[in-house]
DNA sequence: CCACAATCTGACCAACCGGTCAAGAATTTT
DNA sequence: AAAATTCTTGACCGGTTGGTCAGATTGTGG
């Protein structure tokens, strides 16, 4: 008698079904926000039975916040790749491109994580503080020394984080938006060429 | 026997309580989104009877889109006075402190049209394209002329106008993460400098 | 091929949701 | 103050939602 639920090993039908029904929760949470979603959408959408779907989550709540705790660790990737042996301002650009980059091939995780922040973060609050800032801080710590020795602009690291989540992000979550201001022009080729300029302009010591 | 709903004139109580149910139902939206709100949360927080609130409004969905179009003039009036005759510099810096100071005072009505546009600007699509579309083009085209002036550095205008809205609105819209990764911090006090120095380094000819 | 566990489903349920309605209470008009 | 109109509400309704459960079906090890 297997709990699917626990993180015990999985047999292979838990391993498919599990992973089909993250995939359509995905689609469907990002689209319409945690209450927005139904159990039949995404029910339907994982080409499985609504019961079958609670066989193998306890509840619509638990794939939203196993949904974001997986997540969490691809979204910030990126960040921890920043190299403190690196050349700063190449280390920064490089990371603004990846976030970019993430932007256009994963709209759906960042509007998950938006819509999950906008309400107030209510089921990944804890996980903020317990993974997200102790990274944010380390990064922080590691541009103010790149500052110091000389070899960035004084900026605030921390408003620069938030800048360049706000600005790479915007493309994914406001999608809606751009879409209709930049009316068939190549909206990401675009954006990497300002966004560089941008950061280059603001962090050239 | 009027009509609460038309644009007609309305007696002292219908201006109270048409009021009272929207200044409620911008609490609730912005919080819960559109799917997530719910009529007896709204009337609970407006203190009146869910009949009653439907006795003004024909719906959820009026009220909802009776908020965006009502928002959408002074969400974009920081815009409308970019001042083409001013000093260009200067005319995009007071832009972009207005926009902050907005994110700060009006957080909640800044959060509901995030949430309206993640989830595809569903109720406020043709809005776009038929108010705030022009706009955007024609503060464009302005800036492209400062800047063939000599009087900017030479930006993507557009790009330029969405990094203004990402980077000030992020203080409202992802206020929650802010709150943990900042901890204490005068955010905005920085945000300003910050935001000040980012695009005066950028728009410098 | 058999026994046992794992997987799956139709039928069902209580709670909630947006909205209706008839009739009562309050206000304004005459 | 009577009549007419506006405002308010308790009771109710059909549909949807998250979740349950008994039992059927499928997969698996011996």
């Amino acid at each position: 008698m297997n709990r699917p639920e626990g993180a015990a090993r999985r047999s292979r039908i838990q391993q498919r079904n599990r992973k089909r029904i993250l995939e359509a929760a995905l689609d469907i949470f990002s689209q319409y926000g945690f209450r927005g979603a139904t159990l039949d959408q995404i029910a339907e959408a994982a080409g499985l039975s609504k019961p079958n779907i609670l066989y193998y989550f306890s509840g619509k709540e638990a794939i939203h916040v196993t949904l974001l705790n997986d997540l969490m660790d691809a979204w910030l990737a990126p960040m921890r790749e920043i190299d403190p042996a690196g050349e700063p301002l190449e280390e920064i650009l490089r990371y603004v491109h990846r976030k970019l980059e993430m932007s256009r091939e994963f709209p759906r995780e960042s509007r998950l994580f938006a819509n999950e922040i906008l309400q107030g973060a209510p089921r990944i609050g804890p996980h903020l503080t317990s993974v997200l800032k102790p990274l944010v801080d380390e990064t922080a710590a590691l541009i103010g020394r790149w500052i110091d020795a000389g070899r960035l602009a004084r900026v605030d690291p921390y408003h620069l984080i938030f800048s360049i989540w706000a600005t790479t992000q915007h493309y994914a979550d406001f999608d809606a938006q751009v879409q209709v201001l930049a009316e068939g022009h190549d909206v990401h080729e675009g954006a990497a060429a300002y966004l560089d300029m941008l950061y280059r302009q603001l962090l050239t010591p």
